[in-house]
DNA sequence: TTGTACGCGTTATCAT
DNA sequence: ATGATAACGCGTACAA
């Protein structure tokens, strides 16, 4: 066995030409065959790993992204939005060999912020944004770090961005309550203050807008089992006829409430979701949501901040991502759609 | 507000005093009161920041420790054991302001080997290891990377771990199963070639060994539901009165056949897990298991490896967790064991 | 106490 | 096509 060389130093030594050619070689600079072939030989042998650090030293790029994913700790390991996402990113990574960083919300967006900005280890960052003035997303945006949201359409010019359409997709799940004849349509927000949450507010507002539906019922969640349990206790006191919960997880929590009351899914209360995770299909009566496909958007974030790095060009690239609207029993009960 | 000095040069030059000046008021060499006042007088004006990457290369330390966990990918987002171990290493990192870099399981163990080893990035290696024989976890030992395994106890005299003595754990719930008067104890495995799968069946067979039974069931599964419900078939052909499952979620399966079969739980079948996940108090009847805490395990890696970092003696550290034996109604039904 | 100067391992810009 | 040589930004002996 020969022994590693670890610089390209001693490489240049061993195979008698400069540090400057062996750096061709390696990184596809002009050079003779007969010397290419030379060096590559003692390459091979060597087992010779090129040191990343002076690398990015000397070229300004590290082969490495970022990504931020601030969120309560707890929602971080329970939720599955999370880990789908990483599964999104990091598959896509490896597949341009790009590192990942990861900073979770251990520290505060003041001190995360600035970890990220003095680490010069990362090209750009992946930053998820869920709530909707949030100091961390703004620094990143002030720097001059390429940086991709997720779940954040901003208005800046700059931004870059991965998002769904939850207005829309809402307006589509009211719309559907009203064609299946619900005029006392309640809803239960999904955490007030964040982007999701009040976007898939404003969907609903705009459905009965244009139904010409007047009349709201709106109970404020959190996206939990138990706050979708309270909210559908408050719906169901104004007299509700059907309830959209902005999770799934929520409807899960007004399925119980609605059981306790003795009332029937979808007959006395239609119910639909958000999200379409694994449960919802198994629920009894199985849950009308939206599916989104949440792998998917961490795929196109990672390509769209390697697009970014890869041409030097700033301008900003925002992609939304379609939904679907996924119709079941909780809400068209045994009916046949297509009978 | 002042411009952003970028570079230690720029602060010398807008302080009056020399680079290595500059350096030392950061770092808190001898530096006399007066220009130390002055100096850092400029540094919270310019929001200086350094570049990491630069003083990595001078020191030839990185801030950054890397994280390995390869498995399954699909295991990755599944099983909370991942984000458990997660949220302790990122929580214990964050405390000391280290950097996180993440290799899952997307590329060959060759590839995230060469991967790891070419990027000097970080100053040291958390590495799950599952299966007895790792070519990466042999590759990370062998080179001059600072590692600590998670789930592997080796006998080289230079690996240090952190892990949980699963066998003993496992000689626990079954000495507990002879205990409680069964003597057809059946046991379906983790795994076979994984580490805690094998020294779960070590624990089962040394139980039994010390208690003089000689009979032995054993069917292999690989710790999924579906292969504790297959298990469970095989065991209850052969007449046990009792089942141990290597896994929570295999026990789960179990659970599923002995109720087809009509046999009660612990009355004709007492049957025991391992792992105490969430669902396992929530089960009918609530299952007797092993509680290992994961997210501590996390933590003790991190720990293990920042002190390895820290004190420069490469003298390997090994730490065992402890595991505890919960007992619930599947093994002891509504007695009182205090009683 | 402070400043000078070298080294870390590359990349990149010059000549040649 | 190739080889010096200057950055890259910082730490740190060493000298002053």
């Amino acid at each position: 066995m020969a022994r590693r060389a670890r610089t390209l130093d001693e490489l240049a030594t061993l195979t008698g030409v400069s540090r400057a050619t062996v750096s061709r070689v390696i990184n596809g600079g002009p050079v003779a065959p007969a010397t290419k072939a030379k060096v590559q030989e003692v390459l091979q042998r060597v087992e010779y790993r090129p040191n990343l650090v002076a690398r990015s030293l000397a070229s300004g790029r590290t082969g490495v992204v970022g990504l931020v994913m601030h969120s309560p700790a707890l929602a971080l390991f329970t939720d599955p939005y999370w880990s789908l996402l990483l599964a999104g990113i990091t598959e896509t990574l490896a597949d341009t060999a790009t590192g990942l960083m990861l900073w979770l919300s251990h520290l505060s967006k003041r001190d995360t912020l600035d970890q990220i900005l003095s680490t010069h280890f990362v090209d750009g960052i992946i930053c998820t944004a869920t709530i909707l003035d949030d100091p961390l997303v703004d620094g990143l945006l002030s720097s001059d770090l390429p940086t991709v949201l997720i779940g954040h359409r901003r208005h800046d010019s700059t931004a870059s961005y991965v998002d769904v359409d939850n207005e829309s997709a809402s307006e589509d799940v009211v719309a559907h309550l009203v064609q299946i004849g619900r005029r006392r349509i309640g809803h239960v927000t999904g955490s007030r203050g964040t982007v999701s949450g009040e976007d898939r507010l404003l969907g609903y507002n705009r459905a009965l807008d244009r139904a010409g539906v007047e009349q709201r019922f709106v109970a404020d969640g959190d996206y939990t089992i138990e706050s979708g349990y309270e909210g559908a206790e408050q719906l169901l006191a104004m007299g509700v006829d059907a309830i959209f919960a902005g999770s799934d997880a929520m409807a899960a929590g007004a399925y119980q409430k609605i059981r306790e009351h003795g009332l029937r899914i979808p007959d006395d209360i239609a119910v639909a979701g958000f999200d379409d995770v694994e449960f919802a299909a198994d629920l009894d009566p199985p849950l009308t949501t939206v599916r989104q496909n949440v792998r998917s958007q961490g795929e196109m974030s990672a390509r769209t901040l390697l697009r970014l790095l890869d041409k030097k060009d700033g301008s900003p690239r925002r992609v939304i991502l379609p939904t679907e609207l996924i119709i079941r029993q909780s809400t068209v009960g045994g009916v046949h759609l297509d009978g």
